[in-house]
DNA sequence: TATTACTGTATCGCCAGTCGATACACAAGG
DNA sequence: CCTTGTGTATCGACTGGCGATACAGTAATA
């Protein structure tokens, strides 16, 4: 079964509802909700349709009470079996649901347009990402004319501490609040380039902090290289990331820093403090 | 405050989660998923971050039931408050899910590199939906290289009854069953030539069935042209549909027909049955 | 043909957990 | 001042969900 995205592309380390945090000591904290979404997140990092225990499984719940709520789902169309390989899958109610979050986020709506012009600009592949904790996660993402598979990735993360538009958003961090989200981070060594170390990262954290902007050559997949910068709110914390991706084999850093570099701040400073 | 779609082009009859599905006589039915997926589908067609009392009337839930689980949510991730106008909005986490239904739906998969062929060879918007009763829920959308705005539309819902990709849908459902979704659907007019007579319908079904494809003329939008096709799967029930839009200042339907229908037949003959 | 290990599905009693009434602090607008 | 909206918190009554337990089917062992 092939997937949308290359297996180097799967990052799992999306946050998936913790066990822990159920059973809380919070009196507003309903268990039921919380056992809800823990089926509904089941699938993360799911390679093929759930059975119900592996649900049972994955959600740390008791087969029993996955069965009954999956059977809810089911019945409202948030999980559905899949057709030819029995099992469970997310179903197309999850849809509605995304397409809400998109057009109630004040961030992406005006970006939009702002993006395309970039695109229009660069000519690379063009994302708007959020910030979840540890990762971004795409909410938007324009491929470049020069096609590639990756045209819907909507909702993938990505982790902070390696990549352009991560560091970007740690610079925009009390230093305290960076470093804690760089420990926090298990650094995985992508690629032979990936930095795990927190100075080096801290270091082009600083970088991003007086260029505006800061490029990543080959942290996540060989060859790639991407620039980032982020946007902050009205109170100077970063809300989102944009990054630009291309070939090494087709840049230099430099040249690369010197042709997207301006046009990239100069998108994020029309969506700051908004 | 603009929106990433225009206004015409929100459709409003996605199908909520509804008060009467609660509290039926299902003893495998949990309410409480019921009654957390309601909060979350309140944003449905929100045009604004709701307060607590906007969600609770939204949902039909007591305002201190909504309280307790909007609080929930939240700190799980699946609603946020919108940072600069009070008011809740659908959380990061929400993006896993839709990525995550993506990634483990067997149709889309194969089809992203059908449709990059289909749209290299008509250079004109390709979607890719799937079925969620009366309407068609966007799942994959690949802009023409001359850029609009619907980068990101996915999780779109549009109504069956009157799109191109609709009517092939129809077209490939036993006949009761189609007049059952036609007679089901609240046919809103919206153009002048949206067509809301059964009849009228079925016959555009019965096109699509007999050339594989059916092409529709402002239906949904002044001055736009579709043409749709559906996705079957081994049992020859439809499952998805395939469409590709364009400007009727570009095309008659006889030319447009002629240059896109064999590819487009093609593109979902090769799709069909899997 | 048993055997085992999976599926998905169904039933039911007990008691944890949720509902919803009720209340409070605060802000905006008349 | 009152009124009407926020968001938040507390708590007792009682309901509704948990989870043990069971069963039919299927598929892959022996």
């Amino acid at each position: 079964m092939s997937d949308i995205t290359p297996r180097s592309l799967r990052w799992r380390d999306s946050a998936p509802v913790r066990d822990e945090e159920i059973g809380r000591d919070d009196p507003l904290f309903v268990r039921a909700a919380a056992r809800t979404m823990q089926v509904l997140s089941a699938f993360h990092g799911a390679e093929h349709p759930m059975s119900l225990s592996e649900v049972a499984r994955a959600a740390g719940l008791d087969r029993s009470t996955t069965q009954r709520i999956v059977h809810t789902l089911r019945q409202l169309g948030y999980i559905q079996r899949d057709p030819r390989d029995s099992g469970y899958v997310p179903g197309i109610r999850i849809y509605d649901n995304i397409f809400d979050a998109m057009r109630l986020n004040r961030l992406i709506q005006p970006a939009v347009p702002l993006l395309l012009d970039l695109r229009r600009n660069v000519n690379e592949r063009v994302d708007l990402s959020l910030i979840d904790d540890l990762r971004l996660v795409y909410a938007a993402r324009l491929p470049p004319k020069r096609e590639v598979l990756h045209a819907m990735l909507v909702g993938l993360g990505v982790p902070i501490y390696c990549t352009s538009a991560g560091w970007a958003v740690l610079s925009r961090l009390p230093e305290d609040e960076a470093r804690d989200v760089i420990r926090r981070s298990d650094r995985k060594q992508y690629t032979a380039r990936t930095l795990i170390d927190e100075e080096a990262i801290m270091e082009k954290a600083a970088e991003a902090s007086c260029q505006g902007y800061v490029i990543a050559e080959e942290q996540l997949l060989p060859g790639e290289i991407g620039i980032g910068a982020a946007v902050v709110n009205a109170e100077g914390r970063p809300v989102a990331a944009i990054n630009v991706t291309a070939l090494l084999s087709d840049w230099t850093a430099e040249e690369f820093g010197r042709a997207v570099g301006p046009a990239l701040v100069q998108t994020v400073s029309a969506l700051n403090r908004r």
